[in-house]
DNA sequence: GTGTTTGCAAACAATTTGCAGAATT
DNA sequence: AATTCTGCAAATTGTTTGCAAACAC
């Protein structure tokens, strides 16, 4: 849709790339712009939710819209299933292929085009799990 | 979570869940509104947010957060799959057998329990293939 | 009659946007 | 110098909620 326009560089997003890339959950906009605040006290939250929206146009990060509420961010932007803990809401990576079998066998059954999936198991994570 | 409490019949719920009936596609909650509005003008969307609300917590209806902005509901409550269009943004039923295998093999290697899964497909829909 | 449902409007939460000034190239 | 980026606050969007009156059982 929109081509890879000039990007300069900027303190905020650096550091908002690299706190991501430090964390194997998922954080949301707000956990990201919280945790920059430390660093950069008086960043916007309307600065940090540009840079993701950016970034994931971009193909940087991922959006992961797992809730359907809030939106969740991945420095991992290699094809990987996700999980969602029903009690904590929790987001953690389901490490299993990309089943492109699953998109063939769609495909057959549909009529458009099918270009990809995305796969959102749920259930209890292993902390909500013992303190049931 | 909650039990299954007492349900009074209502004009307005009745119309919602005929309505969703009579539809093979995932209407949100606007749609649904305007459509009702043709019968009963003076029903209210938030009456038709409590509804859907309502319905989904009882299994009756199924909420789906495909697109993470806008939800859309789904009378078939069979367990089934969808599709999302990149383009239009409509929504549509995939016909795959549940997969089992998919919540047994992430059981395999995830630390926590796994319930069930969701499958969004993505990618054109027939409409927007011809006219791209 | 008791308790649920409604319409309305106000409240809310997550996110986006307009703008003037600051920072990057 | 040109353009992108930021902070701030206001605007938007989708949805929920509080309340008194209306309705169902």
């Amino acid at each position: 849709m929109s081509d890879k326009v000039t990007m300069k560089r900027s303190r905020q997003r650096d550091a908002i790339i690299a706190f991501l890339k430090t964390r194997k959950d998922h954080p949301t906009a707000d956990i990201v712009y919280q945790e920059i605040r430390n660093t950069i006290p008086n960043i916007s939250l309307g600065t940090v939710y540009r840079n993701l929206a950016q970034l994931s146009e971009r193909g940087e990060i991922l959006r992961l819209p797992c809730d359907g509420k809030v939106d969740h961010f991945d420095a991992d932007i290699r094809p990987h299933y996700h999980f969602i803990c029903n009690q904590c809401g929790c987001v953690k990576d389901i490490h299993l292929p990309y089943a492109n079998m699953l998109d063939q066998q769609a495909s057959e059954e549909f009529d458009g085009i099918i270009t990809k999936h995305s796969l959102l198991f749920e259930g209890l994570c292993s902390d909500c799990t013992q303190s049931e």
